[in-house]
Order: C-alpha cells, then structure tokens, then sequence
DNA sequence: TTGACGACCATAAAAACCCATGGTATCCCA
DNA sequence: TGGGATACCATGGGTTTTTATGGTCGTCAA
C-alpha cells in the first residue's frame, strides 16, 4: 500500500483540529483505528510529533511481547513508546485533534506540516521544519554512504525500513 | 485488542474512587470480567501498579503453567502476581476503587495517572511517574538498538503501505 | 450506629457528530 | 481547446453525546 510522501502545511483552527492530508487518510482509514497515533520524537534535534497507524503500533506491541513481560528494558521501552503515544481518532471530516502535550512538544501554534517519512510521517512547526530540512540535507550527504537499498522483495514484501 | 496507549491523569474522590479513562475502558469492558485487574509491580525503581484485563491474566496464568509447576520459581510467581491481585469491578460509570495495599505500594495520595503499556498498564503517583519517564526515556534511548521491529504478519491484513 | 460500599442521579467541560462553504483540481463534452 | 459542471478537499461552526467528577440515599456488617 501506500507510503506516506510529500509535505502538506495544514491549518490547526480554534477548536484544534487539523485536517489529515487526504493521501495520509487514505492509508490510515484502512486499518484496525480510523486514526492517527502520534507521540514526541525522542530523537535528538527532532522537535516533531512522529505519527503512524495503529498496525504500526500492533508490530511494534508484538515485538515487545517477546521479551520478558517482567523485564525493567521492557517495562522502560513500553512505557516509553506507549505511555506517551496518544490516539486521535479521525472526526468525520478527516481530522484529528491534538493534544496539549503534543502540541508544547513540537512548539506548533497556528498552523503545522505533515512530512511523510515513508512508513511514518512527522508533524512540525512549519518554521522548525524549515530549518531541519536544510541541516537534514547536509547531514544526509555525508551519511549517505550508510544506506543499502535492500533488494525488491522476492517471496514476501520484504521492505527492511 | 485493541491496545493501551496515552498518559491520563485522574482524580481519586473521598471516597476512593477513579475513572478508568474511556480508551482504556473500551478494552477492558468486552472481556469476561467487566473491570480492572491490579497487582502492586515488582520490577525495580517502579513503583507502580500493574494492570490489565482478565484476558491477559488468563493467558499469564498458562505461561506460568508451563514452567516446572513444583519449582520455587513457579511458585513465586504464581504468589506475587495472584496472590496480591485484586479484582477490581468498574461501577456504573466506569469507576474502580483502589484497594490500601495498591494504594500504599504506589505510594498514590488524590490523583494518580494511568500509563498505557500496550498489551498492559500501570498507576503512578504523578509526580513519581514524572520521574521515572525521564530516566526510562534516556534508558530506552541506550537500548534502543536492541529493539527491531518485526516484519509485518504474513497472512493476516496488516500494513504494508 | 457508624462506617464502608453499592446503586443511582447531577453537572460542567470536553469531545464527537453533523451540516455548511469556498476553493481547487478534474472531468466531460461541445 | 475552452469552459462549464463536478468531485474532492480543507476549513468553519453549531449541536448532541461522552466523560470525568461530584453527590445522595439505602444496605449490610462490624
């Protein structure tokens, strides 16, 4: 199915709604919650909310489940991801409102940009965003020699993020 | 199932009460036991009450009957988990009480907040669980590159966009 | 009888739902 | 090829429903 591609700048409006770009929708509306799940990157000089689909989210709860349920990198892990993830669900018109945490977190007000990140996408403020792009770029120049494309799946879709 | 994701901070009345915030609810309420089931956690530096739904408890019980079931490990477990597990049923309006054992073993005064884990979730004292996040935070950052995310299930509709 | 607990009822704030509108890209047909 | 019709999308606002929280009134037991 569809990646998550391009950048849509978005209106947030007084009741702090923002519509989802209508091609994010589409991929989001398909699966298990009609909605968006999002929580504060925790990557360094990333001020953005990270976003997904519940399937993602599935993946990453089965993932855990096969370490030790009474684990302390377990308990840290969950609590990291999930704790501070928050379901939006969509309205009827397609939008999600965000909460105050993720909001304060990104330092968006009016407006914000939904950046499609393939199998995620990022949501900022468009002046923040601005300025990462440009170091992203010059960053990505030098790291580029890290990538490996993996090879077209051959028997199930293996897509290697 | 669907999973538990978010923070919720919520009230605790005079009389002992609190509302399981609605997500939360909405998972707990379709199984067998309408209502929470809490025992105080036993992972280091978390002070916490574990939680989850009958359905999880069932299925814990049967991991632990694989074990050697005249082991002392067994039997630890099978004590610290069941033996200190209250079952606590949700009133008209989606309320439990708390009982003092889980009270005093989260060290839980007016207010405590729900933390989802995924498949599970815990009860802080706010303000102790403000702590812990940030540590588990920059643990986690550490030991992310254990974590891999699993390929997407096989058979069963999941996302691969 | 006092205190704990359950079943109801009450309410303000927040969230979900529904309908409306203006703009833009797309389609269709002459 | 041009221009009107059309579908879709982002946005706005009102109304209804939920949700979190508070309280009251019996009941049962210590």
């Amino acid at each position: 199915m569809a990646l998550f591609l391009d950048s849509h700048v978005h209106k947030i409006d007084r009741k702090g709604r923002v519509s989802v770009p209508a091609q994010f929708r589409a991929a989001l509306m398909s699966q298990s919650f009609a909605g968006v799940i999002a929580f504060p990157s925790f990557r360094e000089r990333c001020n953005a909310i990270e976003a997904c689909g519940i399937d993602r989210m599935n993946r990453l709860s089965e993932s855990l489940d096969d370490l030790d349920p009474f684990s302390n990198e377990q308990n840290d892990m969950a609590v990291v991801i999930f704790g501070a993830a928050a379901q939006l669900p969509f309205d009827g018109e397609g939008r999600i409102m965000l909460t105050d945490d993720l909001i304060a977190a990104a330092g968006i007000t009016d407006r914000t940009v939904f950046v499609g990140c393939g199998q995620t996408f990022q949501m900022w403020a468009p002046d923040a965003y601005a300025e990462f792009a440009v170091e992203a770029r010059s960053r990505a120049r030098e790291a580029r020699a890290g990538l490996r494309l993996a090879r077209p799946a051959g028997g199930d879709g293996d897509e290697r993020r």
